[in-house]
RNA sequence: GGACAGGUGGCCGAGCGGUUAAUGGCAGCAGACUGUAAAUCUGCCGCUCCUUGCGGGCUACGGAGGUUCGAAUCCUCCCCUGUCCA
């Protein structure tokens, strides 16, 4: 007997499936489907689809994947699409221009990174993998005119990403209308019940229940997730913005980055990336304002709980235990790469030196770093951008708060 | 095909013959402070060389030429984007 959609009740399915949810149309629809699938047993069909080209996951994708993972544990069927056809394209948002053809190879090898990560959230056993060149190059060219005349070009023009460029003036190729209507063909081809998608792909997903609708089928439900700002707490997390948390990352690194978010953006990640019970946050938001509870502690359990879906629980102790030695305490890290490096040509620029270890971008910086007093040879604070090493023997640097690095030095 | 308006550093956006490596904002880096890599304040923010000097060289304002002692700024051609007309 199991604990899924079969026994639990209506109203625990949608309660659990609203959390985080941004919107859902319709919910009475739902209701009817998940009032079906408990009479027939059969699970509903959810899909979302994914970029080919990006296949390093961050905690903005995770909003998405754990929204997958809710489904997946009440029993219905996720649905793990990779738009390799649709990244031919390239979703029409911002100003991304022409993207590159990936070739079979790298879409295998995207898909198989893929794999890697989103098994750390969602079970391998339940989850189904698709491509959906499966069914677009099948379509034909023919095919494919008969789809795009299913659809109107002023329904295509209402997306906002379309109208705002036409309203500025700026381009919009042939080929970026026609990605909502083959994005809305997956939902066709995989009958799909539900569709979950950030907020900004509303306008493909509703295309989708549209072409559904024209196809005959039964439309599938939207459901919207929230876009996770990053960690500048204003603009979306995302790999080019740089303000993003991969969940490849090591935990050190997940941990401190988790802990530099300002104090507000904490209560939207205990929202989005714990189950911790809504109440529960809000109780502790509470806490925080009356002065019972540590801002910083708060985060830290945050950061841990993070790390510990990722890496487990030991590594989220121990990212918390470095994070508070190194940062809080202004100590050495447990590990420090240690490099070797001969003199035998002669005493060697400090600058140099910085920039050659990648402890700087470039000798110019190495300089300006100097000049600003952010580096340490063994526990000095170095201010001499002329400042040399001569000798050989082991050193220990510091540049900025945390990068560090133990360089052995020959003759 | 024609007329017009644009293309500036990671992004946005000034400058429209010379003190302009290019105002300002964002992002980034660093320092101080702290409760953390929060917040706040301050500084830095193309590369490179050395004799570290308000030093030298190189690269940079869509591309290629040209005018000029000197151009991101003027001219010519080309490419790209948009608007209107056909």
């Amino acid at each position: 007997m199991g604990t899924d959609f079969k026994t639990i009740p209506i109203q625990e399915q949608l309660e659990r499936i609203r959390r985080g949810a941004v919107e859902i149309i319709r919910e009475e629809e739902l209701v009817e489907k998940l009032k079906r699938a408990q009479k027939t047993g059969k699970p509903l069909r959810v899909k979302a689809g994914f970029d080919p080209t990006a296949p390093d996951i961050h905690l903005g994708h995770t909003v998405l994947i754990r929204k997958m993972k809710h489904f997946q544990d009440l029993g219905h069927t996720a649905i793990f699409l990779i738009g390799d056809f649709t990244g031919l394209i390239g979703d029409p948002s911002g100003r991304s221009a022409t993207r590159k053809q990936l070739t079979p190879e790298e879409v295998q090898q995207n898909a198989e990174t893929y794999k890697q990560q989103i098994f750390k959230i969602l079970d391998p056993e339940k989850t189904v993998i698709d491509f959906n060149s499966r069914w677009c190059m099948a379509l034909g060219s023919d095919g494919f005119i008969r789809l795009a005349a299913k659809y109107t070009v002023a329904r295509i023009l209402e997306r906002e990403e379309f109208s705002n460029r036409m309203k500025n003036q700026l381009p919009i190729a042939m080929h970026e209308l026609l990605y909502p209507i083959v994005q809305g063909y997956d939902s066709v081809a995989l009958e799909a019940d539900v569709e979950l998608g950030g907020t900004d792909q509303r306008f493909n997903l509703l295309v989708g229940r549209d072409l559904q609708k024209e196809y005959g089928q039964e439309q599938q439900i939207v459901l919207t997730t929230p876009l996770l700002e990053g960690l500048d707490g204003v603009q979306k997390m995302s790999k080019s913005l740089g303000n993003y948390i991969g969940i490849n990352e090591p935990a050190n690194e997940q941990f401190g980055k988790a802990m530099s978010i300002s104090d507000d953006l904490m209560f939207r990640y205990y929202e989005l990336l714990t189950d911790i019970p809504l109440d529960e946050i809000q109780r502790l938001r509470t806490a925080i304002a009356a002065g019972k509870r540590h801002p910083m502690d708060a985060k830290a359990d945050l950061a841990a709980s993070i790390v510990a879906d990722y890496h487990g629980r030991a590594a989220a102790d121990a990212a918390r235990e470095e994070f508070n030695r190194v940062v809080r305490k202004r100590q050495t890290p447990e590990d420090v790469e240690t490099k070797k490096i001969s003199i035998a040509a002669g005493p060697m620029r400090l600058t140099r030196l910085l920039a050659s270890l990648n402890l700087a971008p470039s000798n110019a910086e190495a300089q300006r770093l100097i000049e600003s007093g952010a580096v340490h040879m063994n526990d000095q604070r170095i201010t001499d951008p002329k400042a040399e090493i001569s000798k050989a023997g082991e050193y220990f640097f510091k540049v900025g708060k945390r990068r560090f690095l133990r360089l052995l030095v020959t003759q």
